[in-house]
DNA sequence: GAGAGACTTCGACGGTGATCGAATCATGGC
DNA sequence: GCCATGATTCGATCACCGTCGAAGTCTCTC
């Protein structure tokens, strides 16, 4: 039994909210290493604690946010979550936008860090 | 005799930093116009005080926010100042992104207004 | 030169967001 | 059913940002 967090529809996907997200270098390095990795991408916390250098309940916030500015979709089943980039969603509304946005970015190190199992 | 106001290099274009600048509705508004629009484009402030509803000084930092960013070059000769989007740059170090960014935009309004000669 | 007009800078205010520690909640195992 | 574990939420703090009014600066004109 898994149930999906509530996200935005397609149609309500705002550029000031995704832009809003997107700002901030530790969500953008999130999605970066999610976008460019295989997908449903197991996302234990902890090991983004490590990653990113952040405690959990800033990990946790930044997941939420992200998730509610449209960008992903978390599928909660029992303690483990699995967040997934809607690709298709934006890429319907803002086409090319993540392409821009995900694949310039200079700090590998975290990305390199998560790749491996 | 005309001075080009301070601005970053194409390598010190920061990805952050123009999110920074662009998350901004009015500063998107306002870059959705030139990016458009026929260059150089003459930007007297009092126009888009009126049609952005904001007083000189908030347009001022917008203005400055967005050539700090790197997105605009201004050119200030006499008293008039022109300002224009720096394409080629921003396009050199992250393609795709003012087209992803500057070409969805919803509120066409004052776009339509500025198109007024 | 002196004044008028237009933009910028300065200072301040209110709001928002990132971050953390502590408390809370949910899940799986005993 | 109850504890241990791991993530979320809550509350507080700090910094940053958008906005404006007032003061300052620059330029053209007379």
């Amino acid at each position: 039994m898994s149930r999906k967090l509530p996200e935005p529809s397609v149609d309500e996907l705002d550029l000031t909210a995704i832009l809003g997200a997107l700002v901030d270098p530790a969500r953008r390095t999130i999605m970066t290493v999610m976008y460019r990795g295989a997908e449903p991408f197991d996302c234990s916390a902890s090991t983004w604690c490590a990653n990113l250098g952040l405690t959990p309940p800033t990990v946790s916030h930044h997941f939420r946010t992200l998730r509610e500015a449209g960008l992903t979709r978390t599928v909660v089943d029992g303690r483990t979550r699995n967040v997934r980039v809607r690709k298709e969603d934006v890429e319907k509304r803002f086409p090319g936008l993540l392409d821009a946005l995900l694949t310039h970015e200079h700090d590998m190190d975290a990305i390199d860090r998560m790749a491996r199992p």
